[in-house]
DNA sequence: GGTTTAATTCATCAACTGATGAATTAGTCG
DNA sequence: CGACTAATTCATCAGTTGATGAATTAAACC
């Protein structure tokens, strides 16, 4: 039943008129893409919902894209640089560089980007195959970055870096994902002095001799 | 196509031989939908893929359930009462409950329950509908349990509450579902070692005097 | 103005989904 | 043995899904 689908009854057919600069159905099935997969994550949401939620019709989704797919990254894709959010973090001392690791991750949250991040998150906790890839990119280009210029064995600073993303994980988790209050409600700066003393623990503090290997 | 599906060809009609009392499908059915939706999640797991994992007709999934939702319930709800697993951790006095918490946790996630909780993260996170239940869960039956004696104004308890529930979720993330190194291959012990410190203070420590509201 | 290119809808596809009802076989209980 | 109930498979349904190709309209380009 796809007649009645796209903007309601009575959308002829063929190029709409007006400037072809306009924001147009593209950015629109992009947000709407954004919106559900943020809802309902990715295989709960459907290309038909999308393209409802958007005013088009479901044929422009594979217009745009090539496929869910592409569609899920371009629309939910990390909305951000994970080089240009912790700008300046690597740079800081290590010894006073928790409080620069929570405010870029709430700098980052607390922006437009969080629908999309919700959707990543969402999408990516569902399978297997994607939380690989998760994994990847937590290891590879951000604990990287956070971790730079610590001192310590390899093994020892991957168990800090281990250990600030636990934290940090499980901050997004409660305050934007599952909204636990009153954490989700607090302001940002209270969070950054609730957290940071844990982080810069992580970070550079006295860790238990068990972790002797 | 189901004339190739149950237990491979020559599979005959009716019931099979042997005592009535056997183990029988139901548990392998539950079994392996508790594998498959803690692969795949709920969206991403088909019953006619259950009853293939389970070797069985689709048809037998209905027959001993009502319907998808029944199944996921039944093979994935939480395989432990939180009552009997935080068990004793109240009675501990706050000022040194920290490392009874994270042993709780700990037990929990490293017994054969493990299938089971992740296939309940991954089924929860990916839909708004579904996480809204796990904070009423998370704040109901777990943290008042965690939480009880703890001294302080209920909002500031609440806070602290909140504050151990972000570790705590952070660690079964990393370690358990993401699988972050080597923070998913060291001991148990050294985990308790590690990060009841972050818990205790998060428990009765001293916390920023942003606070105040 | 004519040609090309982009945007839009429509009509379908094959595949898969959860679900149901009937047929078949085997224990259980009298 | 006979009636009943439980376990198992088969055939099939209606709905949804992601996807494709053709038709239509308008803007862009020369």
């Amino acid at each position: 039943m796809s007649q009645r689908d796209a903007a309601e009854r009575g959308a002829r057919r063929g190029r709409r008129s007006g400037r072809s600069g306009n924001p147009g159905s593209r950015e629109d099935i992009l947000a709407a893409a954004g919106r559900l997969f943020a809802e309902h994550g990715y295989d709960g949401t459907s290309l038909r919902q999308v393209a409802r939620e958007a005013g088009v019709d479901p044929a422009m989704v594979h217009h745009f894209f090539k496929g869910k797919e592409e569609l899920f990254a371009l629309s939910v894709a990390l909305p951000a640089d994970p080089a240009e959010v912790l700008r300046g973090v690597s740079e800081q001392d290590p010894a006073v560089r928790a409080e620069a690791v929570v405010r870029a991750v709430l700098r980052l949250w607390e922006s437009p980007a969080q629908h999309g991040l919700i959707a990543f998150i969402r999408g990516t906790i569902g399978s297997r195959a994607r939380t690989i890839l998760l994994r990847e990119t937590v290891t590879r280009t951000i604990l990287t970055r956070v971790m730079a210029g610590v001192p310590g064995s390899p093994a020892e600073v991957s168990l800090r870096g281990n250990l600030v993303a636990s934290q940090m994980v499980g901050l997004m988790m409660a305050r934007y994902v599952v909204r636990l209050e009153p954490l989700a409600s607090i302001s940002p700066e209270e969070v950054v002095a609730l957290l940071s003393p844990t982080i810069q623990r992580y970070l550079t503090g006295e860790l238990p001799t068990v972790v002797q290997q």
